[in-house]
RNA sequence: GGGCUCAUAGCUCAGCUGGCUAGAGCGCACCCCUGAUAAGGGUGAGGUCGGAGGUUCGAGUCCUCCUGGGCCCA
C-alpha cells in the first residue's frame, strides 16, 4: 500500500494531451497580413483561376464603388457579403472569376479637384486656357485623384481579405472600358431610343450642370409660398363659368413655393372633376377650389368671405388671364396632377421649369419658355427690373413687385425638403435646357417595345429578387420613372460624340459613334478634347451609314461639349467587363445596397435592354444600410461614423467578416464598436474549437490511423457527431447557395459550440487522453475528428479565408490552401436511437444538478441509473457515461427517471479520476482502472 | 407627402402558410473542472412580442390607424 500522505503520483506524462502549433490566440492583425502577402506571392486568386478552368462557373459582376474616399463600414459589408459569395462557391468546386471595379468619372471627384485648384490658387490660370486644353488640365488631375484613391481602397478591400482580380481590375475611365460604353451607346442609338431635347432637368446652378435622380439629396430648406391673384382676361367669360352677373374682373388664384418661376408662367392648370368657387375675399372676386376656400382663408388672414357662385373646373377650361407683370395673357387648362391637398387647386404651370409642367405644356402646343440661365439668372427675355438677377433676388424682388401691385394675396416663409445638389450641397432648380435622353417610351427596333416595357417584363418573373420584395420596390420605380437625362455639361467624363454642323443640325449616328469609340478605344477619351472632328470620325464610312446626313462635311464639323452620367457608364459594365472579358451575360448576381434599386441595378437594365434585349443579370441581391445603435442613420458629420481601418487593427478582419456573416443583411444594420467585440468572442470560441480538434490530431496520420468509416459503430458518439457533420455540411452548403450567410454562420457556430465543444469534444476527452494511444477506439475518435477538422477548415473558409487557410496550413503544412480544396461531401448514418439517447442525457445533467445538494459536486463521483425497459440502450452506456462526464451508466430493465448514484465510496483512478468499478490497486502500489492500468502496461 | 421596409428578453437575432406554456446565442447569477486554462462544462433567472383598435374559437404571426427608424422619391 502506498503511503496515504505522500502526493498522488501524477499521470500526466502518460496522457496524450492535445499539441497544435495553431495557437489560440489569433493575432489577427499581424497574421491577416501575412496571409495577404502569402496569398499574393502565389498568385493565389490566378492559381483558383487556372485550377478551375473547367469547372462550371458561377457569374458574379462586381458594382463599381466611386474612386473617392477611404471606405467606409457599408463597403465593408458590401464587399464581405460579395467574398462569401466568390469563396463559398469556390467551395462548391466552382469556378468563379471576380472583376474589382471602380466608377472614376463624375462631378464628386471633378467638384473636389476644382476645389484643391482654387485652393491652390491654379483655377485662374486654366481659365484662360483654350476650352478643349483647359478641360484636359482638369482632365488629367482628376485621373490622378481616382488613381489615387483606387489604390487606397483597393489596399483597403485586400485587406477585409477579398479574394477579387485586383491585378486587372475595371475602371470606367479606362480606354477600352470608354470604348465599350459607347458601343453600347451607339446600340441604343440603332435601337431608336436615344434623343435630344430642350427639357426641364434638375439644374446645380453652382456647377452649372444637369443632374440625374441619383445625384440629388434632399434637405430642409426655407421657402417663400406665396398666393398670387392673376386677373382674367375677360370679365364676361367668367361670369358665363359660373352663371352669375359681374360689376369687377375676378382673379384665379394660384400658390407657389418658387416665385421666381412666376416670369415663366404660360398657363395655370386646374383639375376639371373639382367644385370651383367664385368668392369675394376682402373685396376682391377670386377663384379658387371650393374645397381649399376655407384653409387658404384662413392662412392668408381673408376677413370677409362671401361665396358668390360655383362651377366645376372643366367650365373653366379656356379661360384667359393677365400675367400679373408681363405683357402677355395665358390660358386655363386642365392637369392630372392638380390636387386639393394644399395650395388653391389651380397650379401655376411653367413648362420650361418642371416635369408635369413640361408634359403639359407639349400636351397643349406651349413654349418650353425657360428665362434663367446655367448660372441662375435671369436672361433679358424678362422685364428689366428683373434681367440679370439671380433666382433667388429674383424670389424677393417679385414678391416686392406682386406686393405693390397688389396681386399678392399672401406671402410667408416655410421650411420643406428640398433637392440638393449633393455635392456642393446647393439647391437645384428645374431648368430646361438642350440635353441628351434615353427614351423610356418609345419602341426598340428590335422589339417594338419600350424599354420600360421591357423592364417590367424582365422583372416580372425572369430575374430574381432577394429579398423577394426588391421586386416591387424596383418596379415601382420603373413603372415611374421619367426619360433619362444622359447629359452632363462637365469635363471629367467620357464625352457625348455629337458633332454640330454649321447648319446647326446635331451628327450623331450608329456608326459614328463607333467611329469615334474605335479611336477612344487606342487613345482615350482625351482624344475628344485634343483631336479634330476629320480625325475623330476618320473611320466613319459615311458613304456606308444610312444614317448619317446627307452632304456631311467633316472639316466643317465641331465638336459639341456634353460628357456622359456616370451612371451610364458604370451602368455598361455588364458589356464593358462581363461581355467584353468573355465572362458572359448575363451575370448569375449582381449584389449591392438597396440604394441601387434606382442606381446601378435600373440603370445597367435599361442599356442592356436597350443594346441586347435581355437584362444583365439573373439574380439582384440587396443589403440595408449602416445605421447606428440606436438605429439613426451613419454620417461623418454626425460622428458617429466607424473607421474601417480602426476596426481591422483592433479586431482583424476575420472578426469583422464573422460580424459581417452574423447580419440579416436585408434589414437595416446596427453598428457599433461593441457589437465587433461580442463577434471576436464568439470567433474565439470557434477557433478553439478548431484548436483543439487539431490538437487531438497531433499523434494521428489519416493515411495510416485513419479508421474506415464502415467501421465506424453508428452507436458510437462518434457516429453520432458524424451524422451531425453531414447534416451540418449540406445544411451550410445549401445556405451559402441560397446567400442564408447568417443561417450559414448560426450553423456552423452552433455546431462547434453546442455540438462539439459542449458534448462531442467534452465526452470524448476521456478516451483521448486516457486510451491507449493506438486503441481502436481513440483512432475512431480521431478519425473523426480528422473529418471534423476538414470540414470546418471548408465551411468556414468563405467566411474566415484567414483562420481557416492558417487552420488547414497547420494540418497540411505550408504550400497547401484550404481555398483550392473542393467540397468533402460526408455522408454517413448513424444509429437512430440516438436522439434519445440525447433525451436521456439531459435528463441525467439536470439529475447530477440536483444531487449537488448532496454534495455530490463533481460527476465524476456518480453513476447514472438509466432505466431501458426494452434493452434498447444497453449498447450506449459507455458513451452515454462519458456524454455526461460520470464514472459510468448502468441499464435497468424497469420503468422509471433518470437516477444518479454515489459512487464515492468506490476507489477512484488515479489516472483518469474515473470510479468505473475496475478500479484497484497496481503492481506500482497506484490505483488504477483495468483501461489505464493497460494503457501504460501495468497488470 | 408617396412607394418599399423595419420595430420580439439587457444586447444581437429566430419565430414559414395564425394554435407557443414565445426560442437561440451573448451577457448575467450560481456551481463544477483545473490534463482545451487569458480555456472547458453544468444549471438558472430574464420578454406578452413599439402603441391603439379590429378579424378569429384562437394573433408575435392577418387588417386598420398611430409612434419611431431606414432606403428611394416628390
Amino acid at each position: 500500500m502506498s503511503d496515504p500522505t505522500a502526493k498522488p503520483k501524477s499521470f500526466k506524462d502518460t496522457l496524450n494531451l492535445p499539441a497544435t502549433s495553431f495557437p489560440m490566440r489569433a493575432n489577427l492583425a499581424q497574421n491577416e497580413a501575412a496571409s495577404i502577402k502569402r496569398w499574393d506571392d502565389e498568385g493565389l486568386y490566378a492559381a483558383i483561376e487556372d485550377a478551375r478552368a473547367d469547372a462550371p462557373v458561377f457569374r458574379f459582376h462586381d458594382g463599381p464603388p466611386y474612386a473617392n474616399g477611404a471606405i467606409h463600414v457599408g463597403h465593408l459589408l458590401n464587399k464581405v457579403l460579395k467574398d462569401i459569395v466568390v469563396r463559398a462557391r469556390l467551395l462548391e468546386g466552382m469556378r468563379c472569376p471576380y472583376t474589382p471595379g471602380w466608377d472614376c468619372h463624375g462631378l464628386p471627384i471633378e467638384h473636389r479637384v476644382m476645389t484643391q485648384l482654387h485652393e491652390k490658387g491654379k483655377a485662374a490660370k486654366l481659365a484662360g486656357l483654350d476650352e478643349d486644353v483647359r478641360r484636359v488640365a482638369i482632365r488629367r488631375e482628376c485621373a490622378t485623384y481616382a488613381e489615387k484613391f483606387i489604390k487606397l481602397q483597393s489596399g483597403q478591400m485586400k485587406r477585409l481579405l477579398t479574394l477579387a482580380d485586383y491585378e486587372n481590375p475595371y475602371l470606367t475611365m479606362d480606354p477600352v472600358f470608354e470604348a465599350r460604353t459607347l458601343e453600347v451607346f451607339a446600340e441604343m442609338v440603332e435601337q431608336g431610343v436615344v434623343y435630344r431635347d430642350l427639357k426641364p432637368v434638375h439644374w446645380s446652378i453652382e456647377n452649372r450642370t444637369a443632374l440625374a435622380e441619383a445625384e440629388l439629396e434632399y434637405e430642409d430648406r426655407e421657402d417663400p409660398q406665396v398666393f398670387v391673384d392673376f386677373e382674367a382676361s375677360d370679365r364676361e367669360a367668367v361670369a358665363k363659368a359660373f352663371d352669375v352677373e359681374l360689376d369687377t374682373t375676378p382673379s384665379f388664384m394660384i400658390w407657389t413655393t418658387t416665385p421666381w418661376t412666376l416670369p415663366a408662367n404660360l398657363a395655370i392648370a386646374v383639375g376639371p372633376r373639382y367644385r370651383y368657387a367664385l368668392a369675394r375675399l376682402d373685396g376682391q372676386e377670386t377663384v379658387i377650389a371650393r374645397e381649399l376656400l376655407e384653409a387658404v382663408v384662413e392662412q392668408c388672414g381673408i376677413e370677409e368671405v362671401e361665396v358668390l357662385a360655383e362651377c366645376s373646373g372643366a367650365e373653366l377650361l379656356g379661360l384667359e388671364y393677365r400675367h400679373p407683370f408681363i405683357e402677355r395673357t395665358g390660358r386655363i387648362l386642365e392637369a392630372d396632377y392638380v390636387t386639393l391637398e394644399d395650395g388653391t387647386g389651380l397650379v401655376h404651370t411653367a413648362p420650361g421649369h418642371g416635369q408635369e409642367d413640361y408634359r403639359t405644356g407639349q400636351r397643349e402646343g406651349l413654349e418650353v419658355y425657360c428665362p434663367v440661365q446655367g448660372d441662375g439668372t435671369y436672361d433679358d427675355t424678362v422685364p428689366e427690373w428683373l434681367v440679370g438677377k439671380t433666382i433667388w433676388e429674383g424670389n424677393e424682388i417679385i414678391a416686392a413687385r406682386l406686393q405693390e401691385s397688389g396681386h399678392l394675396a399672401y406671402h410667408e416663409m416655410f421650411t420643406h425638403s428640398y433637392p440638393h445638389d449633393w455635392r456642393s450641397k446647393t439647391p437645384v432648380i428645374f431648368r430646361s435646357t438642350e440635353q441628351w435622353f434615353v427614351a423610356v417610351d418609345r419602341p426598340t427596333k428590335r422589339d417594338q417595345k419600350s424599354l420600360r416595357n421591357l423592364a417590367m417584363d424582365a422583372t416580372r418573373e425572369d430575374v430574381s429578387f432577394i429579398p423577394e420584395w426588391g421586386r416591387n420596390r424596383m418596379r415601382g420605380m420603373l413603372e415611374s420613372r421619367p426619360d433619362w437625362c444622359l447629359s452632363r455639361q462637365r469635363a471629367w467624363g467620357l464625352p457625348i460624340p455629337a458633332f454640330e454642323a454649321p447648319d446647326g443640325s446635331v451628327v450623331l449616328t450608329p456608326a459614328s459613334v463607333r467611329a469615334v469609340a474605335a479611336v477612344v478605344e487606342k487613345r482615350g477619351s482625351d482624344a475628344w478634347f485634343t483631336e479634330s472632328p476629320a480625325d475623330l470620325l476618320a473611320e466613319w464610312d459615311i458613304a456606308a451609314d444610312p444614317d448619317a446626313p446627307e452632304g456631311v462635311d467633316l472639316a466643317s464639323l465641331s465638336k459639341m461639349h456634353d460628357i456622359f452620367d456616370v451612371w451610364f457608364e458604370s451602368g455598361s459594365s455588364w458589356a464593358a467587363v462581363m461581355r467584353a472579358r468573355g465572362q458572359g451575360i448575363p451575370a448569375d448576381l449582381y449584389l449591392e445596397g438597396s440604394d441601387q434599386h434606382r442606381g446601378w441595378f435600373q440603370l445597367s437594365l435599361l442599356p442592356a435592354l436597350g443594346a441586347t434585349g435581355e437584362a444583365p443579370y439573373r439574380t439582384l441581391l440587396t443589403h440595408g444600410f449602416m445605421v447606428d445603435k440606436d438605429g439613426r442613420k451613419m454620417s461623418k458629420s454626425s460622428g458617429n461614423a466607424l473607421v474601417v481601418d480602426d476596426l481591422l487593427k483592433d479586431f482583424g478582419a476575420d472578426v469583422c467578416r464573422w460580424w459581417v456573416s452574423s447580419l440579416p443583411f436585408e434589414n437595416d444594420i446596427k453598428v457599433d464598436m461593441d457589437f465587433f467585440k461580442v463577434a471576436g468572442e464568439s470567433y474565439r470560441k470557434i477557433r478553439n474549437t478548431l484548436r483543439f480538434l487539431l490538437g487531438n490530431l497531433s499523434d494521428f496520420e489519416a493515411v495510416t490511423h485513419a479508421v474506415p468509416v464502415a467501421e465506424i459503430d453508428p452507436a458510437s458518439i462518434d457516429g453520432w457527431v458524424l451524422a451531425e457533420a453531414v447534416r451540418v455540411e449540406q445544411g451550410v452548403r445549401l445556405a451559402y447557395r441560397e446567400y442564408r450567410f447568417r443561417d450559414a454562420h448560426q450553423m456552423i457556430y452552433d455546431f462547434c459550440n453546442d455540438t462539439l465543444s459542449a458534448v462531442y469534444l467534452v465526452a470524448t476527452k476521456d478516451r483521448l487522453y486516457c486510451d491507449l494511444g493506438d486503441s481502436h477506439r481513440r483512432r475512431r475518435t480521431q478519425t473523426v475528428m480528422h473529418s471534423l477538422a476538414e470540414l470546418l477548415c471548408r465551411l468556414l473558409a468563405p467566411i474566415l479565408p484567414h483562420t481557416a487557410d492558417e487552420a488547414y496550413r497547420s494540418m497540411h503544412g505550408d504550400d497547401v490552401t484550404i481555398q483550392m480544396q473542393g467540397p468533402l461531401d460526408l455522408s454517413y448514418e448513424c444509429d437512430h436511437e440516438w436522439s434519445a439517447v440525447l433525451n436521456l442525457r439531459e435528463a441525467a445533467l439536470k439529475r447530477l444538478e440536483e444531487a449537488k445538494a448532496q454534495g455530490l459536486d463533481n460527476p465524476l463521483d456518480a453513476g447514472l441509473v438509466i432505466p431501458d425497459p426494452e434493452g434498447t440502450f444497453e449498447r450506449f452506456a459507455d458513451e452515454l457515461a462519458d456524454a455526461c462526464g460520470v464514472s459510468r451508466a448502468r441499464m435497468v430493465r424497469e420503468l422509471g427517471e433518470v437516477e444518479i448514484e454515489d459512487l464515492r465510496e468506490e476507489p477512484r483512478c488515479e489516472r483518469s479520476r474515473k470510479r468505473d468499478g475496475t478500479v484497484r490497486e497496481r503492481s506500482d502500489g497506484s490505483l488504477l482502472s483495468d483501461r489505464d492500468a493497460a494503457a501504460i502496461g501495468l497488470a
